[in-house]
DNA sequence: ATGCGATTGTTTGCACGCAAACGATAAGAG
DNA sequence: CTCTTATCGTTTGCGTGCAAACAATCGCAT
């Protein structure tokens, strides 16, 4: 009988309950957070390509998009303005004439202590409503759904 | 002599322990997943927008964009694409100038159902890889962090 | 050697998402 | 009644985010 009157009524379906809008709602927050503390107006996009070279040192464009999960075209405009700003340089690969090496430059390297730090704090920031314990598992469980 | 050391080498910091590129990467999957299974090909900012409409009848355009949180610019362009496709439709509010009702409908009203049976397809499928009592842990915590 | 499929990067088009500035209207204080 | 403040909707500008189509180059199989 239930199962009927729930076909009648209609689902229940609550949009509060949904997962793709929670991330959404959660995802705002962060982006509010991050924006409070970024460096150098830099966005989150730009921060995690940034911080992906610092760890490969060199990468081809299409390959840096895939470490920071960017499509081809989102990177292309991240690395633009990143190379605008100056933090990032760009050389063509002597053995592939298709590829372009990304590097950061003398600046970009400067502020990779800066970012970590102000990283930091913006996860502490964002997490701050969960307990030590609801953090790591909050981690975990948005790890495992990607 | 391990404070150090961190200082020294670089504050520990991993892209992928942090909650703001996590919630990047869910929310991509998610995407995508919504898109597979989208009715009429609706986004999913203009799925909760309509499903917001059902639920209250009638909302002017500002207060609807705060029930589907959204900003007046978004909730604006949001509002007349689900018009081009015939879904809401707007009306001056007699007692107050500056308002726009928005409404379903008949067209809009009859997907309401078809919408929340694919909703609930789509969430399904995102919290797949979790179990029962993972899947309501995330919801929890994401509330928490919203 | 060539020729075909895969990869690299670019461009266009559409859809959020937010800040900021704007004109119109409403509502409350004096 | 009028002046100030708040709210409503619009517009512009910038930054993702993805699909699709494209030219250039690579690399491998034949």
């Amino acid at each position: 009988m239930e199962k009927a009157d729930i076909a009648e009524a209609g689902i229940a379906y609550r949009l509060e309950d949904q997962v793709g809008f929670l991330l959404r709602l959660a995802s705002q927050r962060h982006a509010a957070i991050f924006q409070k503390h970024a460096v150098e107006g830099l966005t989150p996009t730009q921060f995690s390509t940034l911080l992906r070279i610092s760890e490969v040192g060199q990468v081809s464009q299409n390959q840096l998009g895939r470490l920071a999960a960017m499509d081809v075209a989102t990177i292309k405009g991240v690395v633009d303005r990143l190379k605008d700003k100056g933090l990032v340089a760009s050389k063509s690969d002597a053995s592939d004439k298709r590829r372009s090496i990304i590097l950061l430059t003398p600046a970009g390297t400067a502020l990779i202590a800066d970012l970590k730090r102000s990283g930091a704090v913006i996860t502490h920031e964002t997490l701050a409503p969960l307990t030590r314990a609801e953090q790591r598992s909050l981690v975990a469980l948005l790890r495992k759904i990607t």
